[in-house]
DNA sequence: GTTCTAGAAC
DNA sequence: GTTCTAGAAC
């Protein structure tokens, strides 16, 4: 997938729409076109190549200008023409190049025997594709037909595959009122229509992300579980994108958008508002985990996690009432004296548990494959096929592969059946540990490692669960202007990754998020300068600015969109909560969405105007020494988790993205996300400035060293014993059993940290 | 920063 | 034929 700065949370006003229609003579384009125009409070103006010449057929170039005019005067446009190839649509596409027009993809996929029907009976069209002639033109041009992608540069693309579609649509765009705008992604698009797909690669190891801490924030009611038909994200969503109030509940359902439920139940409060987990056993079923063993990781982790969990309901679900697991779950249970209203167990499938079970759980978890993939039985193929194609989407967008002992929270788009029929808004993919030989990673009966790896899924597990609780609930009732903004933001962004953070589905148009509701946000700072006094060390206004500031000496790199991602968490990380490890005034600690190794986490400045190492100046020490600090704490941590790791701290000399964050990264290199000749030389020559030598050299100097970037291409040689090798895969091969100590100069100044906290192999 | 892909390298 | 890189696009 494309993958853009997200820069588009936020609802714009008054932004004129530019509406790609996609489909065959007789799909009923233009009748699309009338009644959207005749019902629309919003100026449009229907480009159409068919009439264009004075009501004749004109060419291409025509639409292009008169729609060009259209956008310029702040009309809506919809480009009334086939648009069935990429190429067809591209030059339209463009016209939408900025952040000021919003481009569509509406698709009237009908079937092809209808657009004929239609095309042979009508006298009256402007086409004037009558007749015999009608079929022959209608079949050659489906058979070229490319169903339009998100990359191509739409915002928004809505498949109608029959007429109850088609209705739908007509409604969202009716009344998408002047100020109003529509969610991005791809909408309707069915199971077997081919989705969107990337080029997979695997083994990736994912975490999920959450806060350290574990709050709650009271919301919701614990005392009814009374299933009502309001979802429990409503509230959530109010507001979103301005909807209409005469938003119909029925077609958009059909439509499936954020939006519907906006509309219609925005002030409803249900009193089973409760966000509740609904969970599988994990590892029982087809990896063949020992049953009693696992009863007691369930029963231990829910009794952990139900102290901290107050307002929340955790479920495990199994589909029969003699599912072996439940039973052993519920005889400890009742031993440990947990809360019924927090813990249950619930008989049924687990795709159905409010439309068959009166049981409202906006998460589920999902028994997962490694791959994330849909099929291969069991939980895993039920909840991917009835969450439909959108579950995928989302997932790959989200995460590509999980290892055994993770968990990885998708939000499920609106879209998704699970979504609008269950009202589940998130997906957490877990993988436990394998004991079956028939599967992958099969652990040989090792139960030492497999509990943990168990205990592990159900820590990932629940801790991703709670940081959708805290999201949800920690929403400030009083900022309900802003409610939906931030609910799309938890929909879209992932809950460790940088990569969701930047990315809004699929769109390629780049947006600007830095202005609008925020500012009351940007000087929460001032608090702390109200309480201490001015005298706070570093320069606390400039954390509140957003706007990029180059400093006298900086380099007026030109940042592209791609690499505001940070930027945008440092200066609002409360939008981005669920993304991160650890908030504070100074730094953003978060895990890097594309680790190059094992644990790579970036510290992230919060000071405006810090973009990378050559802003850095000596009023900012103490800034890097907190950064350092901080990130030292973090290594630390994971040292005690795995001791064997060797971490180190630096900066790069020219960071691609923008924000100064420093790198804590393990050692071993040991990630899929290691691709290239540039991310190894980016940490592995004098490219890599280890925290300790800047702070000295801001120091001493009052300026950083930078190297050239010209290291980047340098040969590839062992970060431990220097060795050369030819290519990434054999340098991977190599590094992943040398077993030489690190290099003199990497052993001195505190440049590697140990979990002793000195070299182990101090003699070279 | 990543993705995609042509064409070089093997 | 397959693997891998490097450059362009985003």
């Amino acid at each position: 997938m494309d993958m853009d700065v997200d820069e588009t949370s936020a609802p714009k006003e008054g932004k004129p729409v530019l509406v790609i229609l996609v489909g065959a003579p007789g799909s009923g384009k233009s009748t699309f076109c009338e009644e959207v125009i005749g019902a629309s409070s919003r100026p449009w103006v229907r480009v159409c190549q068919d009439t264009i010449g004075n009501g004749k057929a004109g060419s291409k170039a025509q639409c292009l200008s008169c729609a060009i005019i259209a956008l310029k005067d702040g009309k809506s446009v919809f480009i009334d023409r086939c648009n069935l190839n990429r190429e067809q649509r591209s030059e339209f596409i463009k016209l939408g190049g900025g952040p000021q027009i919003d481009v569509h993809a509406i698709v009237l996929d009908l079937p092809a025997k209808l657009c004929i029907s239609r095309s042979v009976k009508r006298t009256g069209h402007d086409g004037n594709l009558q007749g015999g002639k009608a079929a022959a033109v209608v079949n050659r041009m489906l058979q070229t037909k490319e169903l339009p992608k998100l990359s191509e540069g739409f915002n928004r693309i809505t498949f109608c595959q029959n007429d109850s579609d088609v209705k739908s649509a007509i409604n969202t765009y009716s009344t998408l009122g002047p100020l109003d705008s529509l969610p991005r992604g791809c909408f309707g698009q069915k199971a077997d229509s081919k989705i969107q797909v990337g080029i997979m690669k695997f083994l990736i190891k994912t975490e999920v992300p959450v806060d350290s801490a574990s709050r709650q924030s009271g919301n919701g009611d614990p005392t009814s579980q009374t299933p009502e038909k309001s979802n429990s994200c409503c509230k959530d969503k109010e507001s979103l994108c301005s909807v209409p109030d005469t938003a119909n509940l029925e077609t958009k359902e059909a439509e499936g958008q954020e939006v519907d439920l906006a509309g219609s139940h925005a002030n409803q409060v249900s009193l089973d508002d409760i966000p509740t987990l609904a969970f599988p056993s994990i590892s029982t079923s087809d990896f063949q985990f020992n049953h009693e063993k696992a009863a007691d990781i369930i029963v231990e982790k829910v009794a952990e996690f139900s102290n901290n969990l107050k307002n929340a309901r955790l479920v495990l679900v199994d589909l029969s009432h003699k599912s072996k697991i439940l039973s052993l779950v519920k005889a400890r249970v009742m031993e440990k004296n947990i809360d019924s209203q927090s813990f249950f167990t619930h008989v049924g499938d687990i795709t159905h548990l409010y439309s068959r079970g009166g049981l409202r759980c906006n998460v589920i978890a999902n028994a997962a494959n490694w791959r994330l993939k849909p099929g291969g039985g069991g939980v895993n193929a039920a909840i991917f096929n009835a969450a439909g194609p959108e579950l995928e989407f989302a997932t790959k967008e989200k995460v590509k592969s999980l290892s055994p002992g993770n968990a990885a929270v998708v939000p499920l788009p609106s879209s998704s059946p699970l979504f609008t029929r269950e009202g589940v808004t998130h997906v957490i993919h877990v993988l436990g540990p394998n004991m079956n030989p028939q599967r992958p990673n099969c652990l040989n009966n090792d139960y030492n490692k497999g509990c943990k790896v168990l205990q592990d899924a159900y820590t990932s597990l629940f801790e991703g669960f709670a940081s959708i609780v805290r999201n949800q609930a920690g929403q400030p009732v009083a900022k309900k202007e802003n409610l939906g903004r931030n609910f799309l933001d938890l929909q879209v962004h992932s809950d460790c990754l940088v990569k969701n953070i930047s990315t809004n589905t699929d769109q390629k148009s780049k947006r600007d998020d830095d202005h609008g509701s925020e500012k009351s946000k940007k000087y929460k700072g001032s608090g702390s300068q109200d309480r201490f006094g001015s005298s706070l060390a570093d320069s606390t206004d400039e954390k509140l600015d957003s706007e990029p500031r180059r400093k006298v000496g900086s380099t007026s790199k030109a940042w592209g969109s791609w690499a505001q991602a940070l930027h945008l968490v440092a200066m609002h990380p409360e939008k981005h909560k669920g993304d991160l490890l650890e908030i504070s005034d100074d730094v953003v600690v978060l895990n890097d969405m594309y680790p190059k190794a094992r644990k790579h986490v970036l510290v992230l400045a919060r000071t405006g105007g810090l973009d990378c190492l050559a802003d850095v100046q000596k009023e900012h020490l103490q800034l890097l020494k907190k950064m350092h600090d901080v990130g030292l704490k973090w290594a630390e941590k994971f040292l005690n988790e795995s001791a064997s790791l060797v971490f180190r701290l630096g900066y790069h000399s020219a960071p691609s993205m923008r924000q100064l964050h420093l790198h804590v990264i393990s050692q071993d290199f040991e990630s899929t996300h290691l691709k290239n000749k540039k991310h190894w030389n980016s940490f592995n020559t004098a490219f890599f400035r280890d925290s300790v030598d800047v702070m000295d050299e801001i120091s001493n100097d009052g300026k950083a060293t930078l190297k050239d970037d010209k290291l980047l291409s340098m040969e590839l040689r062992c970060n431990r014993c220097r060795s050369a090798h030819p290519n990434i895969p054999r340098l991977k091969s190599h590094i992943s059993s040398c077993q030489s100590s690190f290099p003199a100069n990497l052993l001195q100044n505190g440049r590697l940290v140990y979990a002793s906290g000195e070299p182990r192999n101090s003699v070279q």
